[in-house]
DNA sequence: GTGAAAGCGCTAACAT
DNA sequence: ATGTTAGCGCTTTCAC
């Protein structure tokens, strides 16, 4: 049953139950036998302290927790361990709490500081919206991996990349090794985050090579299936093929999403980057692992892990950061794009 | 701050807190207009109750946990969309939790279920062992896709596949289509959970066809890699390669692995399957959107998933359960194996 | 070294 | 319709 109390172990080894609580918590004043004895019980009736009674009375945790909005993103999956191993690293207990996509992240944030006595959060992922909460959010945070526009998310300790320099970057790339009519497959049309962002810096590139945007070659990920889904690459991808475009490279805004427009391609019965060259975005492990191996512009993953620790224990340490920590990505040369 | 108290809401509001609670629980009884007034207040301050308190005080909640062991799985991570909704359409809460590697999931388990006051859990992925938590643990459970032996795990509420059938199936069909030098790339050498049944199959597979098996070709990941990364089946089929075996066809027990060998077949300038057949194990996504897409056997994760919720409800429902359910795998033929 | 008692923030009878 | 009160299961002074 396990529905043990430690009242039910103190009245069992007769003992007070502050002496069981002290057993458990390994109180240095209590004796060694008597403790010994109450974990002997403890294990026997594998009794599990309930953690609502203990977070509700201690005062504070040692806990930091990092709130993962969009568990489905692979390249957020490659930063979990990394996460994990520097927070430990820095002696506090970690735990991953998931948000789920219909749910307000700074919300759930709120909740399980307060519940848990959390020492900070770290969000991972999600908008930069309602402002509102991150005010009131009583313990320090940081916010990783957030789309931020120029300008925005002022005041706000956020470690993130420039999503439109980046973006720029890699069609200016492209540009460069020849291409003039590039298409580019973003998120879907309602999706304001990075989608929108990653799409001003593909303006840009142009621009600012005096080339015309062809917005036929501008592609928004379909609705109806889930956003930056091998799937949806798949179906957006063949659309574009379908609809007779002419273009000889397609900037995918994400390497899962350029998994499925890899496939249109092939299905199209057209080569990579023979017929049409392909850059991604994240640099998640798998693109190393596809055929053509896929450059992509991948994201300093270990800096942003790293930076966003640092920042929070600096906040825990006492420091009111409201700093914008932007780092470079590196464009990753493989074999999905040729020279014209 | 957001350390406000229902004390603090209750006081300024000039009501009882016990008013305030109906006011946040939308208690029937209580007046609209100061239901609306304290719920304002509520918004102002941004306060947020404390679960701790409530979980303490509730006698029983509404929610089922998804204990997740091996978040990297991308195989579980199709899953959880289908379990929220399907709990959802229950009408039951939905957690996602995740248990470190390091972690014991049953442990963790008996925690949460009395720290939430949980309804059920659902343990997804992990091991099969410390029988003992599982007796100890005093909600309803089931094991989801958790690796068993013909003959283990009686007495438990087991939603899998049988992996020694599934596996011998890979192989009986790889041999079918002509091949005799089949290699295998299963789990560490060390783990003996899933890597080693699906060893098994293999084996009985061959001597179900009287055929010898090569010791040579059976291959373990590397123990200094991660288990089941693409990276670990690189260098794993990659050894295999240059070791200068004589094969014809590989059989690599989970996809995400595969996608590592197709990338060393690549490299060592081999084709597929020309040179190198290739069989998977899971029918994850992208495996669709390989090039070539990949033959694997696909796990059966809607019947898994409403299966295991179904056992669940039932059990709730006040039914004792210690069936083990076995579903079938389904061999989807795609364009990584050739007919010799 | 151990016990008694207060109280963490809330919900749910039970009163009013 | 609202207030009062008794805990939920723990940790932590403060006595002894």
């Amino acid at each position: 049953m396990a529905k043990y109390t430690i009242k039910d172990i103190a009245h069992y080894c007769n003992v007070s139950i502050s002496t069981v609580s002290r057993a458990i918590n390994n109180d240095p004043t209590i004796n060694k036998e008597t403790r010994d004895r109450i974990l002997d019980v403890v294990e026997k009736f594998n009794y599990v302290p309930n953690n609502s009674a203990r977070n509700l009375k201690m005062s504070e945790s040692n806990t930091v927790a990092l709130l993962v909005k969009g568990l489905h993103n692979p390249f957020f999956q490659g930063m979990f361990d990394l996460f994990e191993n520097g927070l430990k690293e820095k002696g506090y207990d970690f735990f991953l709490y998931t948000v789920l996509e219909d749910q307000n992240e700074f919300e759930a944030g709120l909740q399980i500081a307060k519940e848990k006595r959390l020492k900070g959060v770290i969000f991972l992922g999600g908008k930069l919206e309602k402002s509102e909460y991150t005010k009131e959010l009583s313990v320090p945070f940081v916010l990783c991996s957030v789309p931020v526009r120029a300008g925005a998310g002022k005041g706000l300790p956020i470690v993130s990349i420039d999503d439109e320099k980046e973006s720029f970057r890699v069609v200016d790339y492209l540009i460069k090794k020849g291409h003039k009519r590039i298409a580019i497959i973003t998120g879907k049309h309602r999706d304001m985050a990075v989608g929108s962002i990653r799409l001003d810096g593909y303006r840009k590139a142009f621009a600012h090579n005096g080339l015309p945007v062809d917005e036929d070659l501008i592609r928004y990920m379909r609705d109806d299936l889930p956003e930056y889904s091998e799937e949806n690459g798949y179906m957006t991808m063949k659309d574009l093929i379908d609809d007779g475009c002419d273009f000889t490279a397609v900037f995918v805004i994400s390497d899962r999403t350029a998994i499925g427009a890899y496939k249109a391609i092939y299905d199209a019965g057209k080569t990579i980057p023979g017929d049409y060259s392909v850059i991604g975005f994240d640099g998640i492990e798998v693109t190393r692992y596809l055929y053509p191996a896929l450059t992509t512009m991948v994201q300093p993953v270990e800096t942003m892990v790293s930076s966003s620790i640092d920042l929070l224990m600096r906040q825990i340490g006492g420091e009111d950061i409201r700093e914008k920590e932007l780092y470079e990505a590196t464009l990753i040369e493989r074999d999905s794009v040729r020279e014209l």
